[in-house]
Order: structure tokens, then C-alpha cells, then sequence
DNA sequence: GATTACGTGTGACAAAAGGCACAAAATGCG
DNA sequence: CGCATTTTGTGCCTTTTGTCACACGTAATC
């Protein structure tokens, strides 16, 4: 593992919002780096989510356990992602879902307090936070969509087509889980 | 249909951030009313998307054409609902897809730049800006979630349960294709 | 290095959903 | 009001997906 290095989280954060070089500071600054070994939990269900996280290298897996204990995985947060609980960050409440690391993890870790003072005082910052939020929702429409409208071979494909780093590096009965679909199903799509 | 009232839209922005009398008045301002008969568009696929609207009363849905010329609808957005394409939005691309008003609807529109203008002088503006995509981003997250892991029968009970409103007010052809099923598997799960 | 646990592929069957066809009901329009 | 159009419900059959069972290979453990 190569050493936290803040030149990767600022070239991150330039990309979403051209920032003055004395905000990208402030910004960089709010974040400690946070070093998780192959399947640590970086957040535990139950607990409130206070904060949010930037993924430098290795990758994160959100997921939920349902009422047969059974674990439904929500998202994986590869690298250069911005990941967090919203629901939980935003509500106050009891997260439903972990973050755990799927291999050794570098994360920029932010207090949701710091990036709450920043927005509050600095409209640099607040055009940051806007932004982000702006990708994210992007991202999560483009999501939702691919639920909504593909059937379980279609969703495989374009997966296959659009992030096959993913499909690399996460086992097959979490990504099946992942693309909501039986592991029989996706092992057999494979195969295909 | 009642004439436009400025007070609805307010109370909208107010529950989303708290903001001071000023600034609550300039992004009323920075909006203006416009009413759509049913079936009226208020975007359509083709042009980029350059406005953000609120809907009073009424509602609006979301739907692109797939490759066969079928509608498929993404969502609808019932009263007290902020609706735009964000990707287009975003991205200054066209957009894949219309909105088109379901009733007699009466929506406030704020031309993209106007917020822009706002959020980039008014840290208070940018609050609210900030918490509508955060509000919005949540929504979508439940959305995916939604999707992801309910199969066609859970995603009916629990839009049942959840939008009872929504069943009631669009026609059978458009809810199953906005729950991602056939209409023949909707209409049999209705009369079950 | 043998043993155990785990993840994955695969066959057989059951269940669910889709597609087509058509009739009944509702809606729109002159 | 009555006709035309659209929407909805339903039977029949096909296709897809899920579930269970088990074999195989790989990786972890002692």
C-alpha cells in the first residue's frame, strides 16, 4: 500500500468544482486518511453515519442484511469514489447498511460537522458540496434506470460493458446480489 | 384550477432549508408559473433540458422511447414535487426524455442560469440548492434500492402502501411500465 | 500436506413473468 | 346519446428466473 497522498483527493475534488487553491485546501485539509486490511468495516449497520469518504485505492462494498440475514449489496465504491450512508447521514438515523472493504483500503475521511462548518462559510465549498451531490444524483438516476428497465441479461451485459473492472474484482454471488438477480443466474449468464 | 400562489412554492423551499425572508423571496421570484393542460409537454426528448420546476398542482411524468417506440416511464412527479432532467441539466446534452403533464397542471419554473446566478451570490440560496439534490439524492437511493431487490409483486404492495395516490391517478399501461413489469403482470397482481 | 470450508458451475424441476389473442369495460368525441 | 377508440382483464402457452441438490476446484487452516 502506497501512502496516503492528498494530490489524488484534490485532483478529485478539482474535477467536480473548479476551486480556488485556498478552498481545495480547506477541503483536503477536513479529511484524515483511514487504512482498512481486506474486510474491515469501515461503517457498521446500526450505528449512526456521521461521515463521508473519499476511496483512494481498493474498494468499498455497501450492503444491507435482509430478514433472512441474507446480505443484499446496495453498491461497491471503487476507486476515486465518494461514498457514504445518506439515508442514514442525512436522517440522523441508525444506518440499515455496513461499508466494508472488499481489499486493502485507502479512504479520505471526512466528519460530516467539518463539511457542514465549510459549506456554511465558504460558498467555494457549498458550490463543492453542490456538485457533488449533483454527480451523485446523476449516478444514482442512471442507476435507478438500469433496474427499472433491464431484465437480469441486459443489466449483466452492460455491467460487463460499462465497469468490468468490477465484474474483475467482486466475487460472483456479491455481484449477482449487486445486479439483484440468483447466483445460478449470473453464473449461467457467465457461462453464456 | 386555482390561480398561481406563490405561498405553496414558499412553504416548499422553507421545508427543505431554513432560509431568511430575503432570500426565500428571491427564489420565488426567480420562478415563474405555468399552466399545462393533460397530456400538454413541458420538455420534450430532443432539446436540452434548461429549467427546474416545482409542481403545484397536478402532475407530471417522465418517460424516454425505447428502440421499439415503447414508452418507458421513469417517474412521476405529483404535487409538492421538484421535477427536472438532470442529466441533461447537467451535462448540456439533449435529453432522452419528455415531460409530459397527466392532468390539468400548474408548475413554477426556474430558467437553469437564474439558480446558477443565485447560488454563486447567495450562500443561503446555495443551501437550499444543496439540500434539494441532498433531498432528491435520498429519494433516488430508496428508488434503486427499490428496484434492485423487489421482484414485480413487492413492488406493487409496497407502491400500494407507499403512493396510494400514484395508483389512483395513472392509468394501468403507465404504472407497469414505470414498476418495470408487463401490464398484463400489473393487472393480474391488481385483481389478486 | 491433509483436511476443511467456501465459492462456483451445472442439472432438474418449480415458480414467476412475459407475450399473444381476444373479450369486456371505460373513455373520448361528434 | 351512440359510435369509435383506448384501456383493461384474462386464458393459454412460452420463456425466463429461482430453488434445490450436488460435484468440483480453490483457498484457508492446522
Amino acid at each position: 500500500m502506497t501512502a496516503p497522498n492528498t494530490e489524488i483527493l484534490a485532483k478529485a475534488i478539482q474535477q467536480l468544482s473548479a476551486t480556488s487553491a485556498a478552498s481545495l485546501a480547506q477541503l483536503c485539509i477536513a479529511a484524515a486518511p483511514r487504512v482498512l486490511s481486506k474486510r474491515e468495516a469501515l461503517h457498521r449497520a446500526g450505528k449512526p453515519c456521521e461521515s463521508v469518504w473519499f476511496v483512494e485505492k481498493g474498494y468499498l462494498r455497501a450492503f444491507q442484511a435482509d430478514e433472512a440475514g441474507r446480505e443484499l449489496n446496495h453498491c461497491f465504491y471503487l476507486e476515486n469514489s465518494f461514498a457514504t450512508d445518506l439515508v442514514s447521514l442525512r436522517t440522523h438515523q441508525p444506518s440499515v447498511l455496513t461499508l466494508q472493504a472488499g481489499e486493502p483500503t485507502l479512504v479520505w475521511e471526512w466528519p460530516k460537522q467539518r463539511l457542514l462548518d465549510l459549506y456554511a462559510t465558504s460558498i467555494e465549498a457549498a458550490q463543492f458540496g453542490r456538485m457533488l451531490l449533483g454527480y451523485l444524483l446523476l449516478k444514482q438516476e442512471r442507476q435507478t434506470r438500469f433496474f427499472q428497465h433491464y431484465g437480469p441479461a441486459e443489466r449483466y451485459a452492460h455491467l460487463l460493458r460499462e465497469q468490468p473492472a468490477l465484474v474483475q474484482r467482486v466475487s460472483v454471488s456479491q455481484l449477482a446480489s449487486y445486479l439483484g438477480m440468483a447466483r445460478e443466474t449470473l453464473s449461467r449468464l457467465r457461462s453464456a
